[in-house]
DNA sequence: CGGCCTGTTGATGCGACTCAATTCAGGTGG
DNA sequence: CCACCTGAATTGAGTCGCATCAACAGGCCG
């Protein structure tokens, strides 16, 4: 038995504030999953006998379209759950979960997810925050999609980065891209060609500073004037 | 007094099968406001003070960039709620809605929508439903956005429209375009010179009829092949 | 070593946006 | 009733962003 399931629920965000009672529901109907790198999770369109959270690892959802291009709706990193939304409504994914390293995962069953929900406003709530934050973050994609071109889009993503690791945006402060640039294209909304083209010209302005998938900052008001959409 | 607001309630899918003491709360608490033709219900990145049902007329909720490009997210009709995920989680609208004609809605203030949510576990699944339904739409957008190009689009779109006013797609229904072709085209992440275009290549390919904003399918097949992203 | 994946760079073409001119429809006022 | 105005829609010409295709360099691993 792993150690104690309880405490690793606790710290996911969608169960946080749960009952003792609630959490050891969980810990009992949740099973644990591992899955080798480039292996799919479940596939767009298929039927969703429940949702996952993350425990290591990383993974991408994807729509892919049938000539092949694909295009990631979201990274998911350890501790985020995926797969939630198709428990609700649809009862379909509306994406494919593709692993990009090694993953352990815990897979909670539809139907005991649903009884424990009906049960426990708090795990409602939790729910519904869970859902608001995705879905502002699809709006926010969306919005980048239909108003920013790649450059814009880039710039964003490299701002929110800075932020995401160290808490603030300062000329100097360096990070790594957590996926390769061929994945971070299609998640982009681009192809990795395009993503290598926007990086040279972002180096040649002395905006970032690239070494392998190092990126440095060198002048934040101009990143955050490409961000907003000033042409370059 | 109107007449038994809930009755009107009573019909909004984010409230059926409520407890009459639950709608009898909703009705008191809602607040009936009128809006112009071509005015703002909300700002995007307000603070989000309650979320609205469309009673009459019809609203957009839209994004803009600085350069003054607007792209739809939504289109709301009559009997839909609009602003809801607001008020759960960032607490700001994600987008500004301004009304297309004069519009009649309800408006029901955030504290007492989320007092009634804790209490009312149907209300709490029902807009888990919501937004699963929301957020379903938006992956949808998302796919389509960043897979396909404007012909595909449109095609989707008015395949969607047939299906939508008769139940079923075949060679010579025809329907209304439900909005001006200039806001179909931001709907579609496009400008309207773009799908003008667009449309006399489907009209010259013998696709569909167009006649000011009324269509008439005449080749179900090929237009479900161009919405398929399949080049013409 | 050779194969494979990732990333970079160049040449080319297509889709779609921009700008500008024109037509058309609906509404208003004299 | 017609003249006028305004916003919507259409059409053409020109441009630009980005995808495509192709070639190639570097790192990793069996």
């Amino acid at each position: 038995m792993i150690p104690d399931k309880k405490d690793i629920l606790r710290r996911i965000y969608l169960f946080s504030g749960l009952a003792e009672n609630d959490l050891e529901t969980l810990a009992q109907v949740a099973i644990p999953r591992v899955f080798p790198r480039d292996s799919h999770i479940f596939w767009e369109g298929r039927e969703a006998h429940g949702f996952y959270i993350l425990l290591k690892g990383q993974v991408k959802l994807v729509k892919s379209s049938p000539e092949g291009k694909e295009f990631i709706m979201r990274l998911v990193r350890p501790g985020e759950t995926f797969g939630e939304a198709a428990v609700l409504a649809e009862g379909q994914y509306p994406a494919s979960a593709i692993t990009l390293e090694n993953c352990q995962t815990l897979f909670f069953p539809k139907v005991d997810f649903l009884n424990l929900l009906a049960s426990s406003p708090r795990l409602a709530r939790n729910m519904l925050a869970t859902m608001s934050h995705l879905l502002f973050h699809l709006t926010r994609q969306l919005e980048d999609l239909s108003l920013k071109e790649v450059s814009a889009r880039l710039a964003k993503y490299l701002l929110e980065r800075c932020q995401e690791i160290h808490g603030r945006v300062e000329e100097g402060l360096s990070f790594n891209l957590p996926v390769t640039k061929t994945h971070l294209a299609a998640y982009l909304g681009t192809i990795s060609e395009t993503l290598s083209r926007t990086l040279t010209r972002f180096k040649t302005l002395g905006v970032i500073q690239v070494e392998k998938s190092r990126i440095t900052i060198k002048n934040p008001e101009q990143l955050k004037k490409i961000s907003r959409g000033i042409k370059i």
